[in-house]
DNA sequence: CCTCTCATTCGACATTCATCGTACAAGAGT
DNA sequence: ACTCTTGTACGATGAATGTCGAATGAGAGG
C-alpha cells in the first residue's frame, strides 16, 4: 500500500465562503505566522519541520492551526509528514489582491 | 482667542518610516476598529462621539489609541473635541494599495 | 522488533487584549 | 458661576494568545 493517512482528528479547512477577513488579518499579524506565509510564497508545498522559524514544535503546530482555520493554508497528511501549502486560489477568488498587498507590504517594510 | 488645545499628554503619532505592517494588521483585525476605519473612508474627519459603534466611551478611546499608534489614523485636538481622520496619504506612500485591498476585502465579506 | 523521526495534544504559564465603570479634566453655553 | 458635553485616565476583570515541556501516536527504516 502506498500511503494511508494518519488516524488523527481530521484537518478542518473552512470553505472560501466562510473566510473572514478579520480572522485572516489576525492570523497574519504575528511575525512567526507571516514568516510562514512568506516562505510558502516561494515554495508550493513544505513539510512542517522545514520552516526557518525559531519556536518550539508545539508552538509551530499552534501557528499552523491559526493559519489553517483562517483559510490561509491547507494541510495534507502524507505518512509521517504533514505538508503545508498556501490556499492561493481560494484566497484570490474570495478576496482579490488581498494577500498580494499584505505580503508585498510586509516585504516592503523589512527594509 | 480662537481655540487652545487641551492640557493633556500630547497625541503620539508615529512617522511613516515607523509604520509596522504587523501592527496595522493587528489594528485592523478587530471588528470595532475596522468599522471605525470604514466609517472614516466615507468622511474626511469625524469627532469621536459620532461613530456608530456599540461600545463604552472608554473602550472607544482604547481603540483609537491602537489605531493611532499603528499609524492608521491621525487625531487632532480642537477645543473640547478630538477630530479623527485616516492617514490616507501616509499609508498609501508607505504601503501602496494595502488599505484599499483590506477595506475592499472587508466590505466584500459583509455580503 | 526496536528505534528514530515527525508532528501532535495536553497542561501550564505569563502576557496581551477588549471591555467596562468610575472618576476626572476641560471646553461650551447658558 | 453653574452645568452640560466631550473624551480621557485608571483600575479591574475575564478571555484570548504565544510560549514551552512532556507525553503521545504513528509512520519509516534498520
Amino acid at each position: 500500500m502506498p500511503r494511508s493517512p494518519r488516524n488523527r482528528p481530521a484537518l478542518t479547512h473552512p470553505e472560501p465562503d466562510e473566510f473572514d477577513v478579520l480572522d485572516i488579518l489576525h492570523a497574519l499579524s504575528d511575525p512567526t505566522r507571516m514568516t510562514i506565509v512568506q516562505t510558502l510564497r516561494a515554495a508550493p508545498e513544505r513539510a512542517c519541520g522545514t520552516f526557518a522559524v525559531d519556536v518550539a514544535p508545539s508552538t509551530l503546530t499552534h501557528h499552523f492551526r491559526v493559519l489553517r482555520e483562517a483559510g490561509v493554508i491547507r494541510q495534507r497528511e502524507d505518512g509521517n509528514r504533514r505538508w503545508t501549502a498556501l490556499r492561493d486560489e481560494d484566497l484570490e477568488a474570495r478576496f482579490p489582491g488581498l494577500m498580494d498587498a499584505i505580503v508585498t507590504a510586509y516585504e516592503n517594510g523589512l527594509a
